[in-house]
DNA sequence: TCCAACTAGTTTCAAATGTAACTTGTTTGC
DNA sequence: GCAAACAAGTTACATTTGAAACTAGTTGGA
């Protein structure tokens, strides 16, 4: 069987409705993201034998100690699989440490252990200076404007469920 | 050691550059590239059987017919052992055929079939389709401002390579 | 009080990745 | 015109991943 190749001016012009890769914007924020999630697992993966789900994991409790494996489910979008791992890592290395809730036996609430939170308090620097860095190109208002963009995507891509935390001050 | 737990006014008022996830980049960015991908692979997925990089291909040859496996390489920023087995899984689907190149006889030039080619153009229009709705969030203009900041993000963090090509119209 | 339905967290297992080694073919330097 | 270095693409293997089943504990009726 022939092939129905397009072509004429209707295929070269690039008619009925082409995708283009490179304009496609799942395509761009695919490759955007994982760029800039190897770039910065360097400095928690090289430096400190961290993987990106004990990383965040540490993100979590690092700025609301002592909550459950199934809260950090809820507020990252982690899966439970992924959490349960990460943490027995982390606790692998006394990195955290957790402890039966009274109110719910089968609950375990989490908190960073003494080398878990000073870990945590020289990575965080690193993290954010890389970050200024990184954004260094875009002006304080294109930060906001960018922050406000994702917001909308997220929105729609997700409207039963917000994918992060609404952001107040 | 006694560990150094931040507290009082400094921490409980974030000084010291805490990290707030919700407000971190690269976690926004990769949590919402992933829910998008999720997203959109429903359609190439559930009703054509194709995996996340299959479709890739398909979409590269869509736009440009006949380039060998390294030149996708070279233009998506996929792995070569990821386009060989997305190959391998098209032409064993009867969707992408090979024919050795005459000027090197390592390389093989990849086209979509005649199979290949109308799934590819039974799938486009529902791609762009979901595209546009999940964009109808925003105004054209506000498309370009996020195009043109994911493109200063893209030339931030890999100054040496560009993410993707550049869009001349 | 007992049973069915539900939730927290872990384990298991199949599939998807990525790294390195390999095969085949090409190029370069002599 | 031949060996060494290099490039295209595949294979092999170790690691990561995610879905489903599982254990243990809780809740809500009747």
């Amino acid at each position: 069987m022939k092939p129905h190749i397009p072509s004429g001016p209707a295929a070269s012009r690039r008619k009925d409705a082409a995708l283009r890769l490179s304009r496609f914007l799942p395509y761009r924020l695919s490759v955007l993201s994982n760029t800039v999630s190897r770039e910065f697992a360097r400095i928690y993966e090289g430096e400190f034998g961290l993987t990106l789900w004990q990383w965040r994991v540490m993100a979590v409790l690092g700025e609301t100690d002592g909550l459950t494996a199934s809260e950090i489910v809820s507020r990252t979008a982690m899966d439970k699989v992924v959490v349960s791992s990460a943490v027995a890592g982390l606790r692998a290395d006394g990195r955290l440490v957790r402890k039966a809730s009274r109110a719910d036996r089968r609950a375990l609430t989490l908190s960073l252990s003494a080398d878990g939170r000073a870990l945590y308090h020289s990575l965080v620097p690193r993290i954010l200076t890389f970050e200024t860095h990184w954004l260094s190109s875009l002006s304080t208002q294109e930060v906001e404007t960018l922050i406000a963009l994702m917001d909308k995507l997220a929105g729609a891509i997700s409207p039963a469920r917000p994918l992060w935390d609404k952001d107040e001050d």
